[in-house]
DNA sequence: ATTTACTACTTGTATATACAAGTGCAAATT
DNA sequence: AATTTGCACTTGTATATACAAGTAGTAAAT
């Protein structure tokens, strides 16, 4: 009885999903605060505490006296900050290709971040996956799972399909934030291969550490990215 | 009347000062909100929004039923988010030194950002700078302001000061959130110089967009970051 | 001795309310 | 006609309060 979702985040997820369908477009107003709690039958902190995950992100822009001005999406790829409950990296056009199944592996040594005890005790859940936007592969990543209370995990098929969703649906786990740290690479030859590019192209790589809802359960990616064509945007 | 900072934001500042100073050190419990409260002479929601800004930037992490515990400080530059009143860019062992002077230019054509009609008009004011952390060359930044209401900016000196500082103390101008790409480029030749890198060296570019309290008022940058010693860093 | 239950703390969520401050438009004044 | 004033709206800030839920230690029961 604690899991479930508050209601600023319910209204989040419904103002989100509407201004992503175009119900509102870009440039329009959102209905005001005072709107939102009559018709959603709430009060207005909690309005604002969805309004503000909204203009974080970057959907709203909140102006004083006029109103929440709905933003025009960004043209690049979104993966600087992540919603809690859904993956960032861009919704269209995206699909996802399994190219190292779920298996169960130690961990690398000198892991990109810090491990616990129990988490090195454990083992990982290793995978890759190659990302298409717009059938151009742009990312590249390596996910590393704790081994902890995943059952079936390594049997899933992953193509297609939103790691922070099979978590959040199967194992009630969400993101809840994370660390991230960004460098400029050479492409090497794995890179150069799944990318189709030259040597000493240069590729962005982020590794990524998530933090979750379940106490002392992290998760892990890197991923390299070809900003040739697709940039990655974000807001702060 | 209005610009005078809320009391949220002044509690924040302390509090991150007193993270920085060390007086709380990584791993200690925050003062709890209640006392919070009663030590500064606000309500809880006051201080919830103080300390939802620490966390939000990575300094305090809170958890339910125990506090606020104090993050240890990330290993990287962190640069990806940064606060609304001071540069985030690192802090200790920063050096600034400006390579090109201010100087009033027309923007340059195909801008990395979208500008508005009177920004373009107005022309930009340019100038260069080479960031060094503990003595190495990391950052070479381009900024390129809006040559509006600003006056004597051009015959300010920028070495070792912040111009978020200088906004702020002789403009009254603060950056309230912004924009930025990020993507991996090789090295031309002028970077190879300011870094002392090879040829075809992966090389960090953001482009920065900084959006100010002042209505229309944003100013930009186009960040080059060698991360070969030092890597960005961000919470999300 | 081990387990259980309780208690006193913590943060999380939500309501209700009040006033300050910015915006835009219409009405009143000059 | 042009300017000013005022009003009705918006979001921003702040207070006061209440209860839910997680944590950790202690006291009680087994």
């Amino acid at each position: 009885m604690c899991a479930q979702t508050p209601r600023y985040r319910e209204l989040y997820e419904k103002l989100r999903k509407h201004i992503l369908e175009g119900v509102y477009k870009p440039g329009d107003l959102l209905p005001s605060e005072n709107e939102l709690c009559a018709v959603n039958q709430v009060t207005r902190p909690t309005v604002r505490q969805a309004l503000n995950l909204l203009a974080n992100e970057g959907y709203i822009k909140k102006r004083q006296g006029l109103g929440s001005v709905v933003q025009s999406p960004p043209r690049g790829v979104g993966i600087l900050s992540l919603s809690g409950t859904t993956s960032a990296i861009g919704s269209d056009n995206l699909k996802t290709e399994a190219i190292v199944k779920p298996n169960v592996r130690p961990w690398p040594p000198n892991f990109i971040f810090e491990l616990t005890e129990v988490e090195r005790e454990s083992g990982c859940i290793y995978f890759e996956r190659l990302r298409f936007v717009n059938d151009i592969p742009i990312f590249y990543d390596i996910s590393y799972l704790p081994n902890i209370n995943l059952p079936r995990f390594t049997s899933r098929s992953l193509n297609n399909v939103s790691l922070f969703d099979i978590l959040r649906e199967h194992y009630q786990i969400q993101v809840k934030g994370g660390e991230q740290n960004i460098l400029a690479i050479k492409a090497d030859e794995r890179i150069q291969e799944h990318f189709g590019v030259k040597k000493n192209h240069p590729i962005l790589r982020l590794d990524r550490k998530m933090e979750t809802n379940r106490e002392g359960f992290s998760f892990y990616s890197q991923i390299y990215c070809n900003t040739e064509d697709y940039r990655l945007t974000g807001r702060f």
